[in-house]
DNA sequence: CCAATTTCTTGAACTTGTTCAAAAAAATGC
DNA sequence: GCATTTTTTTGAACAAGTTCAAGAAATTGG
């Protein structure tokens, strides 16, 4: 949890073999074991390799639990697409991305703190919040780019433009509510999502309305300015040039 | 980050003193040297105890983490409560409180993060969302009370009946922000306070009005079950009956 | 096809959090 | 004051993440 040491990327189809091979066994395990009993050294024996090559392809543990993410972001996209075709107002829209995605963490919810952690930590590269260019975290917005794209609601156009990273945003908080939530079959995130969700509807319509302008831009105009700051871009680098590591 | 163990209470003026002794230098060696950087070791080496003598007292290096927070905690209390003693606008009271507690965790930003990543993991006992029974999250709200309690607003009640926990919520979202927020002087993060306490201020108001009572009652509605249910009290014991550790 | 270079692979070693059995010191009961 | 019990303290040992120097295998250039 805290060597920023980068992966060697692989060069060699032998490479790339091995890469996968740990990787699956690892992804396997940890769906398994959970975090804590999946150590690298059982990583490497199971999959045949030595503690150093497992490290040599990724270059620390969280490393593989943002291979974790991806491979659960997928499934996730792979289950809300075609939910999407089927629903057409916002509602039912939002309602349906929310809930395939926590049923797809599910299976993962005894270790999903673990996910989390990483994610809290400034530092870790693996942060969805901070590096724009986090693969996951663009590709998860660009769902709901979709998602609020092909309604035909009467949403302002500044509103628009801003929901999709703002809906983001709200399925962080309901991932970070179920990752809490120990009541049985997790019924307290379900309630919390219908809820919300229904309440979410309302606020759009709200907020919407032309008496709300002046206030939905302020907020707007925040929103927009804090989260361009999030995402310096190009200001900070690989290399952490002026405050990196110590 | 992984254990249950629980530190073995003093039971003697002599362990009082050790434990106090290990305790300041611990704090000391975090403020200086950051998390990474402050081994178990090092903090015994120059306490000048041994290691298994640190692990009497702190049953690990989180349960310091813990006396860390609750001594900022301290710190913010003793700025905050004068402060609310100059303001009577319930505006004005919540952008103290909010700016002070931002200024009092100013100087441990660096580590910071990891703070939050013993937050994030609701394993630990010592995650402020579970355990109701946490004592600072306890005197945390109350400081939220305090704030919203002396204020003459025109509140309904049943808002302000939950006001001081959504108020500790905020709180703790923009904590999240100023985490991961590397701005100059922290410029975006009190920024972001200074606006969205306008919003909120705004959003309180508009809430109280009549017409949006159907609307305020429902979320109300919601906030009560879940937040109840988020702290079931006697069902959780300390010991963890059902299903603690492993 | 060979030498040079690059990539892969290994395993030992290091660091650090954590545990534990046993010794030392202190408190308690009589 | 002494035996017993409790509390404190110690240091060795263990597990797991991580690093690294060096050998093996593959690739490349000519």
């Amino acid at each position: 949890m805290k060597s920023v040491k980068k992966p060697t990327a692989t060069k060699t189809p032998k490479g790339e073999q091995t890469k996968a091979l740990i990787l699956n066994t690892a992804l396997g395990m940890l769906h398994e074991r959970g975090y804590e009993n999946t150590t690298m050294r059982a990583i490497a024996r199971k999959a045949g390799v030595s503690l150093g090559n497992a490290y040599h392809y990724f270059g620390s543990k969280d490393h593989l639990i943002q291979a974790f993410y991806h491979r659960t972001h997928e499934d996730h996209l792979r289950a809300a697409l075609p939910a999407l075709q089927k629903e057409s107002s916002l509602k039912a829209r939002l309602l349906a991305v929310i809930r395939l995605k926590i049923e797809t963490l599910e299976p993962y919810h005894e270790f999903a703190g673990v996910l989390f952690q990483t994610a809290a930590d400034p530092h870790s590269p693996l942060n969805p919040f901070a590096h724009a260019a986090a693969p996951v975290r663009r590709d998860s917005i660009k769902l709901f780019e979709d998602l609020v794209a092909e309604t035909k609601a009467r949403i302002p156009d500044d509103l628009r433009a801003e929901l999709p990273y703002l809906l983001w945003l709200y399925h962080m908080g309901i991932i970070l509510f179920w990752i809490h939530d120990s009541s049985r079959k997790r019924a307290r995130t379900y309630r919390l999502i219908d809820q919300t969700v229904d309440l979410l509807d309302k606020l759009i319509s709200l907020a919407s309305n032309p008496l709300m302008r002046p206030v939905r831009k302020k907020a707007l105009r925040l929103v927009v300015e804090l989260r361009e700051d999030l995402t310096p871009g190009s200001s900070v680098e690989e290399k952490g040039t002026e405050e990196g590591e110590r």
